[in-house]
DNA sequence: CCATTATTCTACGGAATTATGGAATATCAA
DNA sequence: TTGATATTCCATAATTCCGTAGAATAATGG
């Protein structure tokens, strides 16, 4: 019957709403830097390095999708994801594309290789490590980022800080620093600088959004411990 | 830093292979009809009402980005989901459209509506109902599918046979019919049709796919009960 | 009210995707 | 080997999507 097929159709492309709006590898990227908490323009466009007119316009088609929100401050306007379902989806791609794609493993180690950081741990093993060692943990991204959400008991320090504030960071205790998640590099530049100047230094491949996801505590608020 | 940069675009373009895959609505309804089980080019031609050659290029897309598997009988090739994961891709973009969009929402209940068939039957409700009453649950999807997996006890009655088969149904019992899940016509107009004839039914809405996600049994192989 | 800041709107050329149909390939049955 | 069946390959035209930049809008501070 004709009027089942305009049916299916009609449900069909409202689904396909929303894979296209993430179908785009800029769009990916706003996506998981929304993951981390709200963010303007602005700063969307200075952490992604794309043109200011880009992100605004892939931000318009993520909003026209309802995966994100818009809310007025000031001059600025602040994007936000809808709900952490939209997170989940950019995690769910992102699992995806590890576990298919034999391609994403070999750009990885090789990046990591590269920059001498193959050693990193994921969250189970910084448990364990937390048990049995004093470690400090170092949440290396921007301040509002942080506020956003992070590690309980977890030490603010910018990366753009970073070698100004060296002298704030135990030298007898183990640093494990993570930042945005598995593909965000300034742990991983973090911990090259850290190990240059003498620290003992790991890199903690999860973030924020995966702590979520996985239900463990995350703190909010606050500007450092 | 450029390196930084250049492994971000290979990160994100990676994870796009998978969002582009599913970034169309014929390819939606095709990862759809593969979440019932394997099948072929021709009988997916067939189910989704789309022209042959589109259908084999749409499948060429979803072999490519790795979300479905190609093995050959005889002449044919049989498609099928690469894993579980596909299909619960598939399933959270339906969630997220049926979430966010009210058009969706407002196209279902038009359409079930027209065909008086908004009295619908969720699996907890079935479950209960099964538990009080002595309901027999009808499965009118083709006869693969039921192989490919179906609920434990439900009677296999495809569509293109429903009329001529009338005589096989109880008429002192409530009839339980399902399909593919909740955007699927067929247990829609099985339940028109039984209607007509006089039998006591409603439709359930969910589907084997999302069984398996609220990891309920489901039954395998079989022709019928 | 004017300048500034932050962002969006509009338009357009170019790139990528899609639909379509003819030709080619591969398997099977006789 | 031939014909039938099932599917893919290829080429082309139509469509959609993307990046870019100038102009426009909207809020804020003087």
């Amino acid at each position: 019957m004709n009027a089942d097929r305009a049916f299916k159709d009609a449900i069909y492309e409202q689904i396909a709403r929303v894979s296209r709006a993430v179908a785009h590898p800029r769009r990916l990227e706003l996506l998981d830097l929304l993951c981390q908490g709200p963010a303007t323009v602005e700063s969307l466009t200075q952490k992604s390095g794309m043109p200011l007119r880009s992100t605004s316009q892939h931000l318009q088609q993520l909003k026209d999708a309802h995966l994100v929100q818009v809310e007025p401050r000031g001059a600025a306007r602040i994007y936000r994801l809808t709900d952490a379902a939209t997170c989940d989806l950019f995690r769910q791609l992102r699992g995806l594309a590890e576990r298919y794609y034999a391609d994403m493993q070999a750009i990885t180690e090789a990046f990591l290789r590269e920059h001498d950081a193959l050693e990193t741990v994921d969250t189970t093993a910084l448990q364990a490590r937390i048990d049995h060692e004093n470690v400090v943990l170092l949440d290396v991204r921007p301040v509002e980022e942080y506020a956003a959400g992070h590690w309980p008991g977890a030490v603010s320090l910018p990366f753009d800080a970073l070698t100004n504030r060296l002298a704030e960071l135990p030298r007898d205790r183990t640093v494990v620093a993570y930042c945005r998640g598995p593909y965000c590099v300034l742990a991983l530049h973090a911990v090259e600088i850290l190990k240059e100047h003498g620290f003992r230094v790991v890199r903690l491949a999860d973030g924020v959004p995966d702590w979520r996801a996985q239900g463990l505590p995350v703190a909010e608020g606050g500007n450092s411990t």
